[in-house]
DNA sequence: AAAAAATAATCGAACGTTCGTTTATTTAAT
DNA sequence: ATTAAATAAACGAACGTTCGATTATTTTTT
């Protein structure tokens, strides 16, 4: 949306600074990662985001607001990067070794987004609405495993045990490769080999 | 352990309340699954356990001490419920089995220990070191799939990955079927089967 | 066996600080 | 001129922690 479009919209108003939309919201998930939930300050958030404490209040309404909606869209952005480049042209087993890159791909270049999601989902702030929120946002994923059930390629079960075979291994795994610094030594080509093991008919 | 017996250990301390440390103890895990993280507080902790704020400093040195010795706690009698019952005499596939089932147990008789753990076993609060700790101390676990290694029955790989194809999607199943409330849709006779594929050679 | 001394668990009150949020005002865009 | 973003200042409440007094228990002395 551009300028010029969003003025037809709203005429006289002050538009926000995106600029400071994006500082606040990699604030806090940066001081989530650093300080955890347990340490963590609206006060806290706004300086590391160089912001006053009150700004964040034009943004979100309150604290729970404000988390709710942070995690929820670094969680949005990690589904649609796991759905990148899925055709339903190639092989499901195609399709579910993208996803798997996909996934590894995105926890790779967004390490930061991906242990704030780790910490975050666990929370009773996030509410059972918005894990049925998300759900809806992967449905181009469980679609590719809904395929493989009735191409009879994959296990007869929910869709959802599937990708969570695929899912969980992989992000456990990764989270455990950083915090001992052994990155190099998994072997993501077996751990895929696994997966598809685990699914497979 | 008898009053005498004690005695002989510790001779002047006045010896601590351990109902009151129990209390201290569940009250903690109770509110950080109640409230989680972002909202929890000492004061709220000593309000739960129905204890006053500063006796919380008898047992614990500070906050963050407090959170990471209850959850060492947590972790270590989960590890050791998971080892319950394994024998070398049994098959590898046998004592893999065994293990699952322990988890599953365990996560069902203790589902607020098991959702304290997932809520904190990604906080920065835990350090590398508390991660090796716990490595130490599911070693037992370790050795069954090192022997299955060994014996050619497993893929050649880290004890380390095929234990987390084991753990991470039953924790991960269970814990979705709880947030969803459809805990007896799930087929652990598959998810095990599926496990098993995912490792085996 | 009883009393006294010693020790630490317990707690309510208080510390200074920070919390989340609101209000009043200024700044900037139309 | 109008509107809203932005903030500084201010609010009472709550924070984590400490402290002094009290209580409960054990050891030592009678």
């Amino acid at each position: 949306m551009t300028i010029t479009e969003r003025s037809f919209i709203i005429s006289v108003m002050r538009i926000k600074d995106e600029n400071k939309k994006e500082a606040i919201f990699s604030a806090t998930v940066r001081m989530i990662n650093e300080i955890g939930f347990v340490n963590v300050s609206m006060s806290k958030i706004a300086k590391a985001a160089g912001v006053s404490t009150s700004t964040l209040y034009t943004y979100y309404e309150n604290k729970e607001d404000m988390f709710r909606k942070v995690y929820m869209d670094v969680k949005m952005q990690m589904h649609s990067a796991c759905n990148r480049g899925i055709s339903k042209d190639e092989t499901v087993k195609q399709s579910v070794r993208k996803i798997c890159e996909n996934l590894l791909e995105f926890m790779q270049e967004h390490k930061d987004y991906f242990f704030f999601i780790e910490q975050s989902s666990n929370s009773p702030l996030v509410t059972p609405i918005m894990h049925k929120e998300i759900e809806v946002q992967s449905q181009e994923t469980i679609e590719v495993f809904e395929r493989g059930i009735q191409e009879g390629i994959l296990k007869r079960t929910s869709p959802i045990l599937l990708i969570g075979f695929c899912f969980y291994p992989i992000s456990q795994l990764y989270k455990e490769s950083c915090q001992q610094g052994m990155l190099q030594d998994i072997d993501y080509y077996l751990v895929f080999q696994m997966c598809w093991d685990a699914i497979k008919n």
